[in-house]
Order: structure tokens, then sequence, then C-alpha cells
RNA sequence: GUCCCUAUCGUCUAGCCUGGCCUAGGACGUUACCCUUUCACGGUAAAGACACGGGUUCGAAUCCCGUUGGGGACACCA
């Protein structure tokens, strides 16, 4: 079998959303499973929707995920079209341009040879025409499509005009898609579809469909809206005599609402994703499985990266469309926050304290962050939970200390008794804080958890935190009595 | 309208090709309970699906036909 070579090839007409990249993993996991090569290419053939920054955009996500094309536009490629900067992948490849406004000469080469052959024909019709062409059709309850009134017109090429296919009619067709299967028509009912554009540009046929070839593609992923274009391609294929790829087509994920994924889906780009907090890993991994699974009855979720590629395959791909459900990528997410290495995670944590505005000092932060670490799913909920070492006043819920088995009068004597105990500590260590605390507890005569959730407000503001006795210890005793007193001074004048 | 794709718990899915091991398995979510200084984690349990109708067969989630639902395409957009 010879090499396989997969690609992604997105638009840059804005911003990728993660069904997007899932085509790039499958392409991607293919490819490597093979250990073969994974091609980027940019396909900017509609001049009026390319967005400025979307190859940028694109390049950058594929950088966070940490997969690196084996071959793409190059630096130069990328200047070319405005698109360079610093810091951009060095990518490079011998079947370049990989951008395709970067290689009209041999779509026009390609749609010339066409012409002579008499698979195409130019059509100097103007949109107008088939305006008014197809509102008669509709008019007459006709299925609306180019008549080919141009078929047999000799158009001149000094004249503007754009390339047409001549769509064979009523031939049946068939291929197997590589995740569907067998796929036939009886008849082909496309009319004359345009491969040359009077901007001198291809359309998407003309151009994948020579990219494919001239850069060796042997697996072409794609989602299932192209599924009904695919005999237009195949007879392109046919009238080049070309070999025809692997092509297979994936499932689409939408969003909760059943709909497109869209913003409102939750995390709909990567981008989004990494701003909420996910890590690239559990974003890769869980957008994987939604449409992929091992299969052979294995139930594993959680893959890294080389399990992935190892298990990979086109067969264990779903031919249905799935939704993109956010709480099971934040358990997912929660999961690889856990078993990263603790130093890891505290570097990934430090642009959302930055992000969140807060100082907090080195060590505190590392002393707490293995507790901080156990309990969230999402990077953002970093900050929240270890706001209480900063500085800033505390706005204390001094109401959600009161339930059934504590009142304001038995809080403030929580408080003041562990002032007066705490004050006189020597060692302020977790593990004398627990039995000080306990001490005043037992003294008092209350229930340990109520007489917690008072010391916890008391001194960090909330009633999510860190382990209380951690809490204490790095938070200092200085800052602990500090904030008692101000509790017991709360207690005493409210209310 | 025509053509194409698709259909297992709310969601992601295993099982389907090669019918019986399926009383349909796992995971997220939900609800209880256990652990517990809060919150998480972890553990236990519960509720929860083969879209429908016909066949074929001793036997169908699995094979065939139809219906219905969902999606897509029918551009000088991809």
């Amino acid at each position: 079998m010879s090499e396989v070579r997969t690609r992604f090839a997105p638009s840059p007409t804005g911003f990728q959303h993660l069904g997007g990249f899932r085509t790039a993993f499958f392409a991607w996991l293919l490819a490597k499973h093979h250990g073969g090569s994974f091609v980027l290419r940019i396909e900017d053939t509609d001049q009026s929707r390319t967005v400025k920054g979307a190859v940028r955009f694109i390049l950058e996500e594929l950088q966070w995920f940490g997969i690196t094309p084996d071959e793409g536009p190059s630096f130069s490629e990328l200047e070319a079209i405005g698109e360079a900067w610093d810091g951009a992948p060095q990518l490079a490849g011998d079947s370049g341009p990989y951008v395709q406004s970067l290689r009209t000469a041999r779509y026009r080469e390609v749609a010339d040879a066409l012409i002579a052959k008499g698979d195409a024909y130019r059509c100097d019709c103007t949109p107008e025409m088939l305006e008014r062409e197809r509102n008669e059709q509709m008019a007459r309850k006709e299925l609306p499509g180019y008549s080919g009134y141009c078929r047999t017109r000799e158009v001149s090429k000094d004249t503007k005009h754009v390339i047409r296919f001549k769509m064979p009619q009523k031939r049946s067709l068939s291929f197997i898609d590589g995740v569907r299967g067998r796929v036939a028509w009886d008849s082909v009912s496309l009319r004359d579809p345009v491969l040359m554009k009077s901007d001198g540009l291809p359309t998407y046929h003309l151009a994948s469909i020579v990219d494919d070839h001239d850069m060796r593609i042997s697996h072409v992923l794609r989602g299932v809206e192209w599924l009904p274009s695919t005999p237009l391609h195949l007879l392109l294929y046919e009238a080049l005599g070309w070999e025809v790829p692997v092509l297979a087509h994936l499932p689409v994920i939408n969003g909760a609402d059943g709909k497109k994924l869209s913003k409102r889906s939750g995390a709909a780009t990567s981008r989004e994703a990494r701003q909420q907090g996910f890590l690239a890993e559990a974003v890769l991994n869980f957008v994987s499985l939604i449409g992929w699974a091992p299969g052979e009855g294995r139930d594993q979720e959680i893959f890294s990266r080389e399990e992935l590629i190892r298990d990979f395959s086109l067969s264990g791909i779903n031919q249905a469309s799935g939704v993109f459900d956010l709480k099971k990528m934040e358990w997912m997410n929660g999961l690889y926050v856990r078993s990263i290495e603790q130093a890891d995670f505290i570097e990934r944590a430090k642009p959302f304290l930055k992000d969140a505005d807060m100082q907090i000092e080195k060590e505190a932060f590392a002393t707490i962050a293995p507790h901080v670490q156990e309990r969230v799913k999402l990077l953002t909920e970093v900050a929240p939970m270890v706001e209480f070492l900063t500085d800033r006043p505390l706005e204390r819920d001094i109401t959600a200390m009161f339930k059934k088995n504590m009142d304001r009068e038995t809080a403030l004597r929580i408080v003041e008794r562990s002032f007066e105990l705490l004050k006189d500590l020597k060692d302020f260590s977790v593990e004398v804080i627990e039995q000080t605390l306990r001490g005043v507890v037992s003294e008092i005569g209350v229930k340990v958890g109520p007489a917690f959730v008072v010391l916890r407000i008391a001194v960090t503001g909330k009633t999510i935190t860190p382990p209380l006795f951690e809490s204490f210890a790095v938070l200092g005793q200085e800052r602990v009595l500090a904030r008692l007193v101000e509790t017991a001074e709360i207690l005493r004048t409210q209310g």
C-alpha cells in the first residue's frame, strides 16, 4: 500500500468551530496511524468571503492542539496572502504552494485541458440571464438549473466567461465511501456546474480535485454536506483520468439544540474552550469521541494522543450525526486537570490568575495548588477558589453561616474562641490548626460541619474553598487573626 | 419538488457486517446513599433506549421492505 496522505483543507472564512477541527483530527489521526503524512491546505478561492486573520487562527489553534502538519503553507506563502506573523509555524513540502489562490495557473491549465477534450466549455451567460432563467423555470414549476445554453456555442477566450463542466445526463454512479460503504445514484441531476469562475479563480470542485491529485492525497475526509456533490467529483476524476482517493464523509456535530454548532453551544471554537479553561488534550480527546469509538466492545473513553493514533480507524467512525455535550467535556477536562503534574497545573493556571487580576505569592499558591487542582474542572475556577489569598477585602456571605444548628450567637462564640486559641499558637501548621479548631468545636459543643462553615466564611468569605486547615496555614496566622476580628465585629454589630 | 445521508437511554456510545451469549453494556448528566470540615474526588444504587409497521426465521436491536422523524444538497460559497 502506498503512503497514506490526508489533508485538512479549511477555507479562511472566519472562525473554525470544533466540528471543523474534528475533521482535522480525524485526518491527522488516520495519517499518523498509518505512519503517513498530514497536509494543511488553505482553500481561499472565494475572495469575497476570505477573512483576514482566519489562516492565522487555524494555524494557532492547530499549534495549541499540538498538531503540526507535515506539509503546509510556507512562511513566504503566508506572506503572499498577508497572513504571516512572528512565531508562525515553519511549514514546507514539495507539493506547494499550499494556498489555492497561489495555484490559479494550474487550475486554468486543467480547465483548458478539459475544454480541449470536450468535457468542459466556456459560458458567458451573465448572472442576470441565469437569474431570469431560474425564475422562468420556477414559474413553470420545473427544476431550476442552468439550461446548458452555451454548450454548443463557441464563446471566445477574450470575453468574460466561466468554464462549466459538461455534465453527462442519465449517468448512474456509485462509489465506496470510507465510512458509509456503497453509495449510489441512479441518475445524476447536477446541471453543468461551474469549474472556473469569471474572476479567474476555480470553484471548490475543481480546485480540491486538482490539489488532492497533485498533492497525492490518498484519503479525503470531509463533512457529509459534500456527499451530494460527490458524483461531480467522480466524473471529474474520470474525465481527467485520475485515480479516485478514498472518500470518507464524516457525520456532523450539532449543538445541544440539535442545530449546527454555534456560539450558543458553549465552547464552539477551540479558542473559546481555551479561554473557558479547557485543556487542549481534553478537548482533543473529547471531540474525537463524537463520531468515533474504538468498537470491539471496548468502553475506553480516556485516550492519550498516542492511544488515539494507535486505535483510530475509519471503521470506527459513526454514520449518524452527534451532539456536542459541554457537560461531558467539562467532566473529562476535570479528569485531565487532576492528572497533570502539579508544576504543570501551576503553570497552566497562572494566566487565569492574571486574567482575574490576582496577585498571589508564589509560595502560597504552590502550597494550595494541589488542593485546588483536585477540585476544579476548568482552569477558570481556580481564581475564585484562591481569591482569599489576595489582599482584596472579603465580601462575606454571613447569612450562609446560619442553619438549623447554627445561630448568630454561637457563630460569634466560635469565632471569638478560635481567635483566642489561634492567637497564642507558636506553630501555625496544618496539624496544630486542626487540633486547635476541633478543640474549639467540642468545647462549645456544636457539630463540626456547621462550625467549620462559620470559620470558612469568616476567613475566606466563601462556602466553597480548599480544605479549611490548609487554607488557614497558607494564609498565615496574622491574616487569619485579622479576618476573625473583622468577622466578630460584623457578627456583633449587624442584624 | 428531486436526490442523497441517517435513526440504541436526555447526551456520547458498545452491540449490528458474521441473527441466539442482550434480562441491551459503559460513560456524562440526573436522583438517592456512603465517605467527609465545605466543595470536589472516590464508592454503591436507582430511574433511563433498540422510532413505528410489516416480513424472513425455531429465534431479530441485529437481515429485507415500507412508513415516520432528523439532516444535507440542488450557486460564478465552501
